[in-house]
DNA sequence: GAAGATTGAAGACTCAATCTTT
DNA sequence: AAAGATTGAGTCTTCAATCTTC
């Protein structure tokens, strides 16, 4: 089956109809924007070498100094288990984790940090901070806790 | 290389020191309460069996009554080409849209709805509907006006 | 049998070629 | 050469097996 243009077709977009105050917006206004931070904050760990999902094993394991099982990285990850078996997998081959075995279960892998994943860790903990800073610097103080409520409303 | 475990490691969290209205906090606050409404929005869709991208997709196909080159739906979904051809492959295995050539350019190749995609279409509209008005009656309507600005600040 | 990790398949995205048509 | 679509590789995610160890 063909097809054969038959007008201009310049697409009227149908305005919603300003509504006062955007209520159905609310969502997509939301979306939107978190969008737009989740873009700066990925550029942002670009430029040191990281993803978001490899910054946050990455501070997993920091933050505990022992070294973790796959599973309890999951766990605090919030993802499943084959999620982390390939997230390891490429931090491993980015030299940042080591994989161990645990002597206690033989079942069990832990992830340790290599000095050089400590390095990368610590570069992607400031380009947060500095995303951070940057984002609060565009709210008011005094909007802040209102803000801050309506959000955890929404989550 | 292995691990024995040598403490109990309760991994102290290391509260960050309640600030009096967390300036850090506002961009994980932001990302958190979008990633909990994004999930509910997912779900929403799932149960009349799309997606989010597939839905956006359909969305511009009913929007404008022409059929789109795969380039014209990229460009309004903001995202790559090769994405779209992905993205109507598996449209067109589920039966809600088909490619159809475009005899004025031999190049380009349209989408299109089947009646099935119309349906699905306005079925997947009716559940962002619902969601939105959840959404929205969480925040008071005081409050709107407020949240809207500093979502358009950040974003 | 249940809990560790892994593998394979799939959705959704990106980027870097590639191939055809203009 | 430039624009249309596609393919292949790679990231990040999920789910459904599978295999080993407890």
């Amino acid at each position: 089956m063909n097809y054969q243009p038959t007008s201009d077709a310049t697409d009227p977009v149908t305005e919603p109809a300003p509504t006062q105050a955007g209520e159905g917006e609310t969502m997509f206004a939301l979306l939107e924007a978190a969008g737009v931070v989740q873009a700066r904050l990925d550029a942002a760990l670009a430029e040191v070498g990281l993803s978001m999902a490899k910054y946050r094993a990455l501070e997993q394991l920091a933050r505990c100094n022992e070294p973790l099982t796959l599973s309890e990285l999951a766990s605090r990850r919030q993802c499943v288990r084959s999620n982390v078996t390939q997230l390891v997998d490429r931090l491993e081959a980015d030299g940042l984790v080591r994989r161990v075995d645990d002597l206690a279960d033989r079942r069990a892998i832990r992830a340790v940090l290599t000095p050089l994943g400590v390095e990368r860790h610590a570069a992607g903990r400031e380009a947060i901070r500095r995303q951070q800073a940057e984002l609060a610097a565009r709210v008011a103080p005094a909007d802040r806790a209102l803000f801050h409520r309506v959000l955890a409303a929404l989550g």
